[in-house]
DNA sequence: CTGAAAGCGCTTACAG
DNA sequence: CTGAAAGCGCTTACAG
């Protein structure tokens, strides 16, 4: 073993000696140029599985080639920890990469307000150890993303949208605009018309968008918009839950029929709010949520949502990142999905 | 924008020249190191900033420092994606790995018997991108990990153990060996003494254990051990229900009083099948499980079971790693964490 | 406390 | 189809 450790690693120098050609010539072996007789290409990969030879990153990188990795920031360490989406997201976005040949590293930070944080990001950004990077989590307009996209760095990003600068550096995966108001629209065409509403971080350039929808089609079908129904809940189960006890609590007794919360987490804290309180879900109150978590299929009742597709989202974002770091023709910047409604039964028609 | 990207981007050399010093001072100021005055840190650290400039790490890679990233390998993506406690570790990892300066690259593949995903992991271990490994989900002596450790890469596993062979260079952390003795004790103590058993994937090391123990301990406290009782339930919530729905069909109408499940997904799979049954839980049958999954505390019933610290054993197990790869003392290889009855609503007293 | 120089391991025009 | 040579950006003994 000690025998084994001490063995002086070889180089491309070495493999190259073995073979009985030059070090170009292992490039172009192991680079798979095809100017490379086969025969040549053969008896040197021989000597390189022979001597388990890998060619070093370092070397390859300071000669210039791409890293062929992909940072990937998640922000707000909270949310994730305690949302089995991500885990989802995580998954799509490692194979999507995989299957372009590219790997993921990972960054978690709690806000980019926080000056190190920021500094951190900027760092593995600039140091060339990623050649894009994809954000989660962001809120729309994050400065600091976009001094990232000035800088010409390759940054892709869930939820995210700029419609007064497109750039060809930043692409941008989101969710429709329209889903709040299709949720008004299906609670009210099961006959609901006094409606909660609890909505997320409004920074989030989906959840303002839920929300605002939500709002004016509350306003087209002239229901009326109690201020005590309409409150912020944040995007978890957690933050949810206190939303909605709060605002239940605020109504003195005058129960909206249906809550539509900005996404699925969220929903699942009404549930547990109106369990506290003894309502029952959808005899008492309905609930509507956005997103199509997995887990709402399992609930009591089953969630009836706006889902979206996150694989193919996240696919198409990694997709789109990686041609642009290949200097591929992408002509999506940006780029909106549709949900559907999943009508499962936690919502009663009235 | 275009200016600013064809300006020439800045190396060690050019802050060099523009504080007045040689590059092995910039490199001095950039590690730290302690025998630069302060003056003249201040000055090259000033000449850093007001250009933006980042190291390479292609140079310093090249020039043979540290990676300080970790790669985490992830097996069986299936099971990954499903279960919310992949979060959890992956932000217990992450966080733990950022305290101690270093990135976490991540890899998934299905599984090492396929030579393609073996090949990839061989290569990123043995391309100088990494420090470290990390394994989830990897079976027991698994022969890729085995291989690696034989070469002396420094590689973390989560539930491992090779008694037979330790190595200052794989560094594990496992569940105690007990858990499933436990589990039943309890059980018994409350009453119960026709117990089923839906045990795990019995090449994992603690799967292995969590069923041996418990078979042991159902011989010493002399119960009956129905053959149609003990089946194989796999890791996740489907494969937990699958087994489950088998196993209460073919004991004719014989239930069991209790179910012991070796871990918390396949737990809540056996609650869908019991419900599927119209048995309730526990009032018909009891049910505990093994992990301690956050989500147990939500299910209807709350899930009793034996909780285990997964934060702590993983941010055990990265700092083990990081130490070896900085070569500081590290006395512990193998590392066992005890685990807790969470003594929940799921098993009744008979 | 500081600098000149060697060295790390590859790829890629370039010339043939 | 192939090789000699330049070059990529850093760190680190070494000498002073």
């Amino acid at each position: 073993m000690k025998g084994m450790e001490s063995v002086k690693k070889l180089g491309s120098k070495d493999i190259a000696k073995l073979a009985g050609v030059s070090r170009s010539t292992v490039s172009r072996v192991i680079n798979n140029y095809p100017n490379v007789p086969d025969s040549t290409r053969q008896s040197v990969m021989k000597v390189i599985r022979e001597n388990h030879y890998f060619p070093q990153v370092s070397g390859q990188l300071l000669s210039g080639m791409p890293s062929r990795t992909i940072g990937l920031f998640w922000l707000s360490k909270s949310a994730i920890a305690k949302d089995s989406l991500s885990s989802q997201y995580f998954v799509s976005i490692v194979d999507a990469a995989a299957a372009r040949g590219y790997l993921v590293l990972s960054c978690i930070e709690e806000s980019l307000s926080d000056a190190k944080s920021a500094d951190n990001i900027r760092k593995i950004f600039m140091s060339g150890r990623i050649d894009a990077g994809i954000f989660i989590g962001a809120e729309n307009g994050e400065p600091l993303v976009e001094e990232l996209v000035a800088l010409g760095r390759i940054v892709g990003l869930f939820d995210y949208f700029l419609a007064a600068s497109p750039s060809a550096n930043r692409l941008t995966v989101n969710f429709e605009r329209n889903s709040g108001a299709r949720a008004i629209d299906f609670l009210c065409d099961m006959g609901h018309r006094d409606i909660a509403v609890i909505y997320g971080d409004l920074k989030r350039f989906s959840s303002a968008n839920r929300h605002e929808s939500c709002l004016q089609a509350m306003r087209k079908r002239g229901l009326e918009i109690r201020r005590e129904l309409i409150t912020d809940g944040g995007i978890t189960v957690k933050s949810g839950y206190e939303a909605a006890i709060k605002m239940l609590k605020a109504c003195g007794g005058r129960y909206p029929t249906a809550v539509y919360a900005n996404n699925d987490a969220v929903a699942f804290g009404v549930y547990r709010a109106a369990e506290e309180l003894g309502l029952r879900v959808p005899e008492d109150i309905s609930v509507i949520g956005s997103d199509g978590h997995s887990h709402g299929e399992d609930t009591k009742p089953p969630l009836t949502t706006i889902g979206f597709d996150f694989d193919k989202m996240f696919v198409s974002l990694v997709n789109r990142v990686v041609d642009t770091v290949e200097k591929r023709e992408t002509y999506i910047v940006d780029e909106f999905f549709w949900g559907n409604l999943i009508n499962r039964e936690s919502v009663k028609r009235l």
